[in-house]
RNA sequence: CGGGAUGUAGCGCAGCUUGGUAGCGCGCCUGCUUUGGGAGCAGGAUGUCGCAGGUUCAAAUCCUGUCAUCCCGACCA
């Protein structure tokens, strides 16, 4: 009967202009005692970083399962701020928001050639099988289904340059969830896809998008950098990660102090110190007895790791299911950038008959167990390893093995004089060796050293490289056209020709700047959340229950603070004052207002969580001065 | 995937070595007192000891398997 009604009822109420459901029901639920409001005393146990830590204590978030995170109503409205500030900077770029599928089907995962990518190799896509045994997979970007839109819908260069964009749940397959929200197999981001007529187009959007995010990171109240990026998976030329720079990053982020060069490790480059000329002037073997590490080896032969030229093995898996061992030769006091390296191996996939490199890895005994006809002169190998180590053919896996090495040389090594290197014969090196006398260089040269903190920098070499932690929030891609080629995704240029759409692809980790910016802003006492992305602004806090006349106060504030609309929260729970002091500061709203002891004098007292800075100010006043330190907080971050 | 660790009340943990039917702190409920930095007193509720097998008269405890969670690493010779 009450369905009945309710049907028959016209919406009225929702068509009245300024009708607002909690001015009927007077149930806005922003009384502490009304809330689900649950702090944990104790650091829980599955947390290890103070951001983790800190939303799980102070009741934003629960874990349902690894890598799956419940977003309590506190935590929601952090995360619908982050995204109103999204879009606000969006909307403003011309960028137009709509929804995708989440739930994508295996086809169109094909048509871009990174279903079995993304589902074997990485395996970081989710999928399953309908009951019409049609294979689906659960989103973890949208370029594909975007892709499949634009080329449905758009066909002139007039309806060019677009940009959609969506914010929504994305599902990844994590090797190794991890650090709560930071690292989850399902999380919210912002992505955006726009098309282009050419290069030039695409670069105009790419850099209005480095400018709406470092507004977006801005106005979160985050200290942030700009830095290089790999593309990685992704595909595409050009990329820019926004880094919020914190302990507890998952990257290191490599950056010169004149601000002119900043770069995720991955992808950065730098000048290498310059190699110590060799004192070993005849090529010989020598006995090196317990030296299968570089260290090992410069100490016993009292020589710098700059002299020594140093053999890596590893297993390069390509997708047309060829493994092909890669031996790298660089210089001794150098590392391998696995990144970088991938990308080499990437490009020669053609002569492997593939496209993509599904895995790289320096193999264990067991992996070389199935390849090697006899024992690898580990820790003592030569850039002239002999290919007889390899037997060749069929593996298991159905996967075949190419019989000769992939020898890479690193441009570290190219131009080092009689240097030092492995015999291929355990407990013994060469000294004095030189490339086009005793040993070969390589035909492919490459660069895939790892930059590190320390090294002179390319634009200025006065200026080393310094290291800091960086939680990676944003990422900006310039595609080109990878998809729509792939995906037959054209329009018809100005002169009537047929051409792939120029792509680019933008994202925003939401949930995950959530926690990065408590992990970048916290106390002992708590978080201590920007002004911009607080769940409330103000939190008013009647100490004593009992006493009438501070909770009509209390009441009496809260209520002028919502009619400013100001994000108020009041807490009327019967509890004693210093639990309620402590859950303030826990839960890191910027203002506290207690109608306490000064009530007397007709009096409140205002507390910034930031600073701790205590004051007692008129009740009269109190509102627009508050209402004043939050507009003041909001501009200065535009 | 490899390695390590942990699963006992809502949360944090003890008990396990040496088997005898489960405990502490916090939280929760009731009452009284208290009321400015996680109160005091009194009373109370809450557990198939992750799950499944096995050994035993008897298993949280020993054995086997399994699942889950967290950490480290994915190894530069």
């Amino acid at each position: 009967m009450l369905n009945k009604v309710a049907l028959l009822s016209p919406p009225q109420c929702s068509i009245l202009d300024g009708y607002n459901a909690h001015l009927r029901t007077g149930k806005a639920a922003m009384r502490l005692s009304q809330m689900l409001f649950v702090t944990l005393r104790e650091d829980p146990a599955e947390a290890e970083i103070p951001s983790h830590k800190l939303l799980l204590r102070a009741g934003y978030t629960r874990r349902i399962a690894s890598g799956v995170y419940a977003y309590l109503p506190l935590l929601l409205r952090v995360l619908n701020k982050i995204s109103d500030i999204v879009r606000d900077e969006m909307n403003a770029t011309g960028a137009q928001e709509c929804l995708l599928p989440q739930l994508q089907p295996a086809e169109l995962w094909r048509e871009s050639g990174r279903w079995e990518t993304y589902t074997k190799a990485e395996g970081i896509m989710f999928s399953l099988i309908d009951r019409r045994q049609q294979e689906m997979g659960l989103g973890p970007t949208h370029e594909e289904v975007i892709t499949a839109v634009a080329r449905d819908m758009v066909r002139s260069y007039r309806q060019l340059p677009l940009h959609l964009y969506q914010i929504q749940t994305k599902f990844r397959d994590e090797i190794r969830p991890r650090f709560g929200l930071m690292r989850g197999r399902e999380f919210i981001m912002k992505d955006g896809y726009s098309f282009h007529t050419d290069e030039g187009s695409l670069k105009d959007t790419y850099q209005e998008m480095y400018t709406a995010y470092s507004n977006i990171l801005r106005r979160c109240g985050l200290e942030f950098r700009a830095v290089d990026a790999d593309s990685g998976a992704i595909g595409g030329s050009g990329s820019t990660e926004f880094m919020v720079l914190a302990e507890a990053g998952e990257d290191e982020v490599l950056y010169t102090e004149d601000g002119k060069y900043a770069a995720n490790v991955e992808k950065a480059v730098s000048l290498p110190g310059e190699a110590v000329p060799s004192s070993f002037t005849t090529f010989e073997k020598l006995e090196t007895p317990n030296t299968p590490t570089i260290d090992s080896l410069a100490k016993f032969l009292q020589c710098s790791p700059t002299q020594i030229v140093k053999n890596v093995l590893y297993q390069a898996v390509y997708d047309s299911g060829k493994v092909v061992l890669v031996l790298v030769s660089l210089r001794g006091d150098q590392d391998v950038n696995e990144v970088k390296l991938t990308n080499e191996l990437t490009k020669l996939a053609a002569d492997y008959g593939g496209t993509a490199v599904l895995s790289l890895g320096v193999p264990d005994e067991a992996a070389q167990r199935q390849w090697a006809t006899k024992p690898l002169p580990l820790g003592y190998m030569a850039p002239d390893l002999g290919d007889d180590y390899i037997q060749g053919g069929p593996i298991q896996g159905g996967q075949e093995l190419e019989p000769a090495f992939l020898r890479l040389v690193d441009a570290t090594v190219t131009d080092l004089k009689h240097f030092v290197t492995g015999s291929n014969e355990a407990g013994h090196h060469t000294v004095g060796g030189n490339w086009g006398q005793e040993f070969t260089l390589p035909k492919t040269v490459v660069d895939v050293r790892k930059a590190a903190a320390g090294d002179r920098a390319l634009h200025n070499p006065s200026q080393t490289l310094q290291t800091a932690r960086g939680i990676e929030i944003g990422h900006i891609f310039q595609l080109g056209t990878k998809y729509s080629e792939k995906l037959g995704a054209t329009y018809t240029s100005e002169t009537g020709a047929e051409l792939p759409l120029v792509m680019g692809c933008y994202g925003v980790g939401v949930s995950r700047l959530a926690q990065a910016a408590v992990e970048q802003s916290h106390d002992k006492n708590g978080i201590v959340w920007p002004v911009a992305i607080a769940p409330y602004q103000v939190i008013v806090v009647i100490p004593n229950m009992g006493d009438d006349l501070q909770v009509e106060a209390a009441k009496a504030i809260y209520k002028a603070l919502l009619a400013l609309g100001v994000d108020a929260l009041l807490d009327d729970r019967d509890e004693r004052a210093g639990v309620k002091f402590k859950d303030a500061d826990l839960i890191g709203i910027p203002y506290r207002i207690v109608t306490g002891r000064a009530l007397g004098d007709g009096k409140v007292e205002v507390v910034e969580r930031s600073t701790g800075i205590v004051q007692e100010v008129a009740l009269t006043e109190v509102v627009a001065l508050v209402k004043g330190w939050i507009d003041d907080e909001l501009l200065a971050s535009r």
